[in-house]
DNA sequence: CTTAGGG
DNA sequence: CCCTAAG
């Protein structure tokens, strides 16, 4: 992440923060990564997200004052102190109630922030939600990244002047801020945040053939609520930003299939964006306790009855994500109809912690075909049968996520092999989903994992049940069972191996990583294996620092590199083979020339043998 | 199951 | 991190 000093706004270089205050910088600040711009001084506030803030904004930008087009959920009169974070982050602010608005961090150091009320919980989880599916990867600090942006500050935000945003976001976009090893993420950027180019084939020219009348109805349903503004184009443009963030085309078949298709029926929906992720939803559904929640998930970017989509989901935008959501207004029951919409894999594994614990035995799913041999033979088919079965896992790369309905039965940590076996013959018989119980409950579970993770991830991992939930480190793409490592836990690994000596990573896990089931001892291997690897760097270049910074990985004190060093002297890292012949003719690695090499273990390396 | 090593 | 081979 890019850290961005507060003084860049006013004129200065953006710079990077120093590599020292690098880790407690990302463990502060990268999740949060949003902030709001505040329109006419009113209440509300809208995200500086770069296209989406510019688009809002261009929304805003009607003649008349609109005032309720920003949901409210947006604003929030967040406490937080965050130095980093002063008013100089906010150049877009303009004089009003509460000068600090932002949106609580995931610190979980700040202990207010844990504290704030579910509302905050929910931005939060959005927040994060967002970066982890990695759709919306967005620049950090945006307006103190962009120097220039503190003398367009004083431009009348309410104006219908847009060139402010749209510099803003083009030139915010050539920085580039990128957290953690992914350098690469951010040219996703454009794709990701219209999710919809689709749209633009179809809808200009649908749109054409409109008149202003229709224009106004298609904008009333849109929004939700009338315009005089008799300008064609600006209409157009209206809809068709409507259409474009909220077209969602998989989901215009099931708001049918769930009878919601009727516009009437608008009154008991939520619409959220597709681009949010499930785990904002939940707390959504808790929140404003809607009768109905629908949600438009997945990329779609499958171009098709653009029309039809866009009349089923018109009427929802207006909802959608712009007006109040009105706390008090549904107590009624939690009738949560939602897309269905398979879990992520890295869903499942965190809903398997809460799920599973009264499920001992997994309900072995039925193969059909393919009798287990070996289990060789057993993983492969599972593979097979992964892809092909459902046309949804073809969306998702393997390791990227699948989401399948709660109710499943769920392993704890790192799924099994064969989990997705179950997984997909689930998915098979889920079409309709279990019953509300079961989704209600589902939809606790992740909540309430959602909101620990805000608290636990940073916590050396003593505390997870969340466990293989990671912090939006790569820029939201990171779904792996990707953890990263605290220093404390290196230093817990050194000092194993510095008792036991490598290659006794088991000893080392059972007896100082006991806390932290997620670490296998392969894991603790690999640890090792890089640091070695760290420390012998470090010893070549003694720029490390900048080499460091390049790769965001956090930074290895020098004194723990010495040590693994030492170590790794003291311990060789195959393994302490007693008298280790420094290798010379005497090492059986040289004496084999056949594309097969012996490690000095004597185990057998295959090299590479290009035929 | 654990470890080593490659990817 | 994941997978696989070797013990």
């Amino acid at each position: 992440m890019l850290e961005v000093e507060n003084d860049a706004s006013k004129g200065g270089t953006a710079k990077y923060g120093e590599k020292d205050n690098w880790a407690e910088q990302s463990i502060g600040v990268d999740q949060l990564t949003f902030k709001l711009v505040q329109v006419e001084g009113d209440r509300t506030c809208i995200p500086a997200l770069e296209d989406e803030a510019m688009e809002v904004e261009h929304l805003l930008a009607e003649p008349q004052s609109e005032e309720d087009l920003i949901v409210d959920v947006m604003h929030l009169n967040s406490e937080n102190t965050n130095p980093r974070l002063g008013n100089e982050d906010f150049p877009c602010e303009v004089g009003c109630g509460n000068p600090k608005k932002d949106f609580g961090m995931l610190d979980s150091d700040d202990a207010h922030v844990v504290k704030q009320e579910p509302k905050y919980e929910y931005v939060e989880n959005m927040m994060q939600g967002i970066e982890e599916e990695g759709i919306l990867h967005l620049p950090y600090s945006l307006s103190s990244v962009c120097p220039d942006l503190s003398e367009s500050s004083e431009m009348d935000y309410a104006s219908e002047n847009m060139s402010f945003m749209r510099n803003f976001g083009s030139e915010c976009q050539t920085i580039s801020i990128e957290r953690e090893e992914d350098a690469g993420e951010m040219s996703h950027l454009p794709n990701a945040i219209i999710p919809c180019e689709g749209t633009s084939d179809c809808a200009p020219s649908f749109l054409d053939n409109m008149s202003t009348d229709e224009l106004h109805d298609a904008f009333r349903s849109m929004f939700g609520r009338d315009t005089c503004v008799m300008d064609k184009q600006w209409l157009k443009h209206r809809v068709l930003f409507g259409l474009q963030n909220h077209t969602e085309v998989g989901y215009a078949s099931s708001l049918l299939e769930c009878g919601l298709s009727s516009v009437e029926n608008d009154d008991d929906m939520i619409w959220i964006p597709k681009n949010v992720p499930e785990e904002i939803c939940i707390p959504l559904t808790n929140i404003f306790g809607s009768s109905a929640l629908v949600v438009g998930t997945g990329a779609g970017k499958e171009r098709h009855s653009c029309e039809d989509v866009a009349v089923a989901n018109i009427s929802k935008v207006g909802k959608a994500g712009f007006e109040p959501l009105n706390l008090e207004e549904r107590p009624s029951a939690l009738t949560a109809t939602k897309r269905l919409r398979k879990p992520t894999r890295r869903y499942i594994e965190e809903t398997s912690e809460m799920i599973s614990r009264g499920c001992n035995e997994r309900a072995k799913a039925p193969i059909d075909s393919a009798p287990i041999v070996s289990s060789r033979d057993k993983l492969s088919h599972v593979k097979t049968d992964n892809r092909g079965g459902q046309v949804v896992y073809q969306e998702y790369s393997p390791r990227s996520g699948i989401q399948v309905p709660n109710s499943l039965q769920f392993r704890r940590g790192r799924p099994k092999k064969n989990s997705s076996l179950m997984l997909s013959s689930f998915i098979q018989g889920s079409k309709i989903l279990g019953s509300k119980e079961d989704m209600i409950f589902s939809v606790a579970c992740q909540a309430t994992c959602a909101s620990r993770l805000a608290r636990d991830e940073l916590q050396d991992g003593l505390s997870d049940d969340c466990a293989t939930a990671t912090r939006n480190e790569k820029s939201g793409i990171r779904r792996k069972h990707h953890r990263l490592w605290t220093l404390s836990e290196v230093m817990k690994l050194v000092e194993g191996v510095s008792r036991y000596g490598v290659g006794r990573w088991t000893e080392i896990k059972r007896l100082l990583f006991s806390s932290s089931a997620y670490r296998t001892s392969v894991d603790l291997k690999d640890k090792w294996r890089n640091l070695l690897r760290a420390s012998g760097a470090q010893l070549h270049n003694r720029n490390q620092v900048e080499l460091q910074k390049k790769h965001m990985s956090l930074p290895i004190p020098q004194s723990v590199l010495r040590r693994v060093k030492e170590l790794s002297i003291i311990h060789p890292y195959p393994r302490e083979r007693k008298s280790r012949p420094p290798l010379v003719s005497s090492s059986p690695v040289s004496a084999c020339s056949n594309g097969i090499s012996i490690s000095r273990s004597g185990r057998i390396v295959h090299k590479q043998i290009s035929t």
